[in-house]
DNA sequence: CGGACAACCTGGTTGC
DNA sequence: TGCAACCAGGTTGTCC
């Protein structure tokens, strides 16, 4: 579900609503969450009586900077974070696995119905070694020389070099799909085997889709909503993904679905080389 | 290093 | 209608 778009798209929909506010009360119910690192009663203890003092992300990460220490989330596969502004509105059903009370009566609440997400605290000067991601893709870094020298140096297909959020942070099944036939380049291809021209429409076409992702509020396929709880409108327009058998939106031949990787691959034959 | 695979979870869809 | 099989936006660990 959340990539860079649903991602930023939650992100900017947060930060107005939570920068400021005190956290008065934790409460993290599903032990799963904290797996990685830490326990529910340790990150509770961490957050409670921090003022959150910005919201941002890093590929897929959410970072609330409460100081001195950063509460990390993930949303894995179907994970929401829902804003209820009184706290006296707030229903939680048996998906909801956490929730956080804030200053003036907000309370934002974690929902995830497969659990794949996390949530974890680390030292504010920490975070991008805990995070361990690469380059941003929308951040002026991410150059057509700096995505050229990520492909020089990978062996792999270029839809795996994509994915890789150690080499890109944010890009996940969809937009790697939808990125991939905007730059007309087959999923399969050997990243080492892209021409400079290649690079430059790929670097193009990730940016766009990303870019058009946001604007659409994200790709809701099914889980995704945004804090108020509104699905996204991005998912109409893709392109090829899980639009196999049907035709090209370009030149109509049919769109063909592989497997790459153990991920549903999704690309136009006519359209990619 | 790359690739194949299983695992972690739950729910929706498809096909017999 | 019932039920099994398969599919899903992500990540990690193992094995070869």
């Amino acid at each position: 579900m959340p990539e860079l778009p649903e991602v930023e798209v939650i992100r900017r929909a947060l930060a107005p609503l939570v920068v400021g506010r005190t956290i008065l009360e934790a409460r993290i119910v599903e032990p799963r969450l904290t797996r990685r690192r830490g326990t529910p009663e340790a990150v509770a203890a961490t957050v409670v009586g921090r003022r959150i003092r910005a919201l941002r992300r890093r590929g897929k990460f959410l970072v609330f900077d409460l100081g001195a220490d950063s509460l990390v989330v993930h949303l894995g596969m179907t994970g929401q974070l829902l804003w209820c502004e009184a706290q006296h509105g707030f229903r939680p059903d048996g998906h909801t696995h956490a929730h956080f009370g804030l200053s003036r009566g907000g309370l934002l609440a974690y929902r995830d119905v497969r659990k794949f997400g996390e949530l974890f605290v680390v030292p504010a000067r920490t975070v991008d070694s805990a995070l361990d991601v690469g380059l941003e893709p929308l951040d002026p870094v991410f150059t057509a020389a700096a995505l050229g020298g990520l492909c020089r140096g990978c062996r792999g297909r270029i839809k795996a070099l994509l994915l890789d959020q150690r080499r890109i942070a944010g890009i996940g099944n969809i937009y790697a799909d939808e990125a991939l036939f905007r730059a007309g380049i087959r999923p399969t291809r050997r990243a080492s085997s892209l021409r400079a021209e290649e690079i430059r429409a790929l670097r193009r076409g990730i940016r766009a889709v990303l870019e058009a992702g946001i604007r659409h509020r994200g790709s809701s396929i099914s889980d995704f909503r945004d804090p108020s709880g509104e699905p996204g409108r991005f998912a109409p327009l893709h392109r090829v993904y899980r639009r196999h058998g049907r035709p090209c939106v370009v030149c109509k031949t049919p769109v063909r679905r592989i497997v790459l990787g153990q991920r549903g691959t999704h690309f136009c034959p006519a359209c990619q080389r």
